[in-house]
DNA sequence: ATCCTAAATAGGATAGATTCCTATAAGCGT
DNA sequence: ACGCTTATAGGAATCTATCCTATTTAGGAT
């Protein structure tokens, strides 16, 4: 299991109980053992895993817990997930290279293209992890409906 | 609800029509209306939504016969997802800006640092979609472990 | 055109992920 | 320590995706 150097964790704890406290938000032991576990990982784990995790010390963590908790560390910017959010699998039938523009609120999801983009370098280090198949960019924001509908954040 | 270009679609479906003979994959109407249904949108649909929008043509059709269809057109290469496919959300608290490499396989996912790739030029273009907050790198491939079990494809 | 067989489908059951509901418990300002 | 407000536990409900199997179909052979 990878783990984050313990100082660099300290320092995303303290970030944390400063946000927790400039919210308004109260540091329960949960979210304090849940914000450890994902920030404290080099594996991106999933609530199901962050959940296994902690059930040895907290055997009476509920799942809705580690949800919430997800959920609002995302709402307060000390957290992001991997791709689209929640949702179902979304399927891409364009042939050509091409890049994505990601509504974080709703997933619409829509293409573009770019020349430039399609030519990326990437650095050597990254085919220790394995080998490459396709790269491409994501832009992640808030879509112009999304943005209508609630204007600020 | 956007459309792909008719003739472009008609070259996809002839794409589709001879990757499936190629591959020995029996030409059925749900798989062609599933095809087209994918191909032809630019909003990458999601299973359920295929499935809404060809019940009303094919009020039997089910939907182990879409989410099939649609891995099989993955396997195939005519179609891809968006994000690490299937599998439950992954949360990221890395607070660094960094990239993503992600197994097309098991979902594994690792980040990598690079002053570069900070600094993409997004397409002028793409703010017609909505604000943007963040661009990162999406590198996909196949893990050594994953290489290890099953060498090739 | 008909037959045959392997492959594909429908439909319901099942598994897994995520959220909802609500009575109880705990944080934190005073 | 007290009380108000917010958070939690636990189970029920929902939603996504896959599995199972009897029936149907595509497409090559006749």
């Amino acid at each position: 299991m990878l783990k984050v150097d313990g100082h660099e964790l300290e320092r995303r704890l303290e970030l944390f109980r400063e946000a927790a406290r400039a919210a308004g938000i109260k540091l329960t032991h949960q979210r304090l053992e849940i914000f450890r576990e994902v920030a404290g990982s080099l594996e991106h784990p999933s609530a199901e895993s962050v959940h296994r995790a902690l059930s040895a010390s907290m055997p009476t963590l509920s799942h809705d817990t580690v949800y919430r908790t997800l959920w609002m560390l995302t709402d307060l910017g000390l957290v992001s997930t991997l791709g689209p959010k929640r949702e179902s699998v979304r399927f891409d039938a364009n042939p050509e290279p091409h890049h994505h523009f990601v509504c974080l609120r709703c997933g619409l999801a829509r293409d573009f293209v770019s020349a430039e983009l399609n030519e990326l370098r990437i650095p050597d280090s990254v085919s220790d992890f394995g080998s490459i198949q396709a790269t491409h960019v994501e832009v992640h924001g808030i879509c112009n409906d999304c943005q209508a509908q609630q204007p600020a954040d």
